[in-house]
DNA sequence: CATGATAGACAACCAGATTTACTATATGGT
DNA sequence: ACCATATAGTAAATCTGGTTGTCTATCATG
């Protein structure tokens, strides 16, 4: 029968250790001159990628509306990780890319959770961190990417 | 040196995880005459336990302002399933409860979530579950019940 | 060339959390 | 008993960030 776990307790667990891994990857990212990165940010990098995307493939990626991925995007672009360049093929779709800043909170985020993956298979060894890993794709279904969560999430109403 | 897997994925996987298993639940207790419970709403009700609670104890809790666990207190009172009670022992304070059918969803999301967990056990066998569940102890830390998440997520700026 | 679909932007709105500020009550020292 | 300070709760304003609705410009298809 194994254990009398209460169900509750496993996606507590799933949150907290994903909101662990978050936290410290951008305690890291503060530290190397990034403290403005928010905790979703390292995604939409990632969602986009180092060859770039359009706002429609991205809100897709991501979940959300267009409308909030133009949101996202604008902000970023503001704060110079991203820009937007017209598209040569398609004069109403313009490029969204990395700048040198963007592809560099890229790596740096991509190193940070490295450090994060490195401690976890420290504290539970390597091979039950891969099973653990390989579990979690069983288990966690289709896209990865969603980022709707903010609206989600809320306990209110 | 195990696996090769890009940092970001695990993090990833933990919440495509964590989010499965929450739809999972409320889908099962929107079937159960609740469909405007809200995703966190379990663990708000989980958190105010059969015996009570008062605002500031559940802000603590979860993580979150008094203000803000008010007014989560406020609209779970609307719905009926919690209500307010004036604290015999300290004036200023008021117990907040469960109410009967706060009480059956609490019941009812604990099963929910059971369901779920029983699912996941026939997916990747009880004993790799139970070692899923036992590292993530491992790894997630402190207080689990930390629900400024909505805040604490975000894309923009 | 006309019709419908698509990319993007703008505005209005909504949800939910925080900050700030206030009242009422409790507690502890003098 | 009294005053200072801390605490429980509430309320208002603000901020972030998502959605819906609408608009224009451009593409693609008949």
């Amino acid at each position: 029968m194994g254990e009398r776990a209460p169900g509750y307790e496993l996606p507590l667990l799933l949150f907290a250790a994903f909101r662990d891994a978050i936290d410290r990857a951008h305690a890291d990212l503060a530290e190397h001159g990034h403290p403005d990165v928010r905790p979703m940010h390292g995604f939409v990098f990632q969602a986009i990628g180092t060859h770039g995307t359009t706002a429609v493939e991205l809100a897709a990626r991501l979940g959300v509306t267009k409308q909030a991925a133009g949101k996202t995007i604008t902000a970023l672009e503001r704060q110079g990780y991203l820009e937007r360049a017209a598209d040569p093929r398609d004069a109403r779709a313009k490029k969204v890319r990395l700048t040198a800043r963007g592809i560099e909170v890229l790596e740096l985020s991509e190193r940070a959770f490295d450090a994060v993956q490195a401690q976890w298979a420290q504290a539970v060894g390597e091979q039950r961190l891969a099973d653990l890993r390989e579990d979690l794709r069983t288990l966690a279904p289709g896209e990865l990417f969603r980022l709707d969560a903010p609206g989600w999430f809320g306990t209110g109403r």
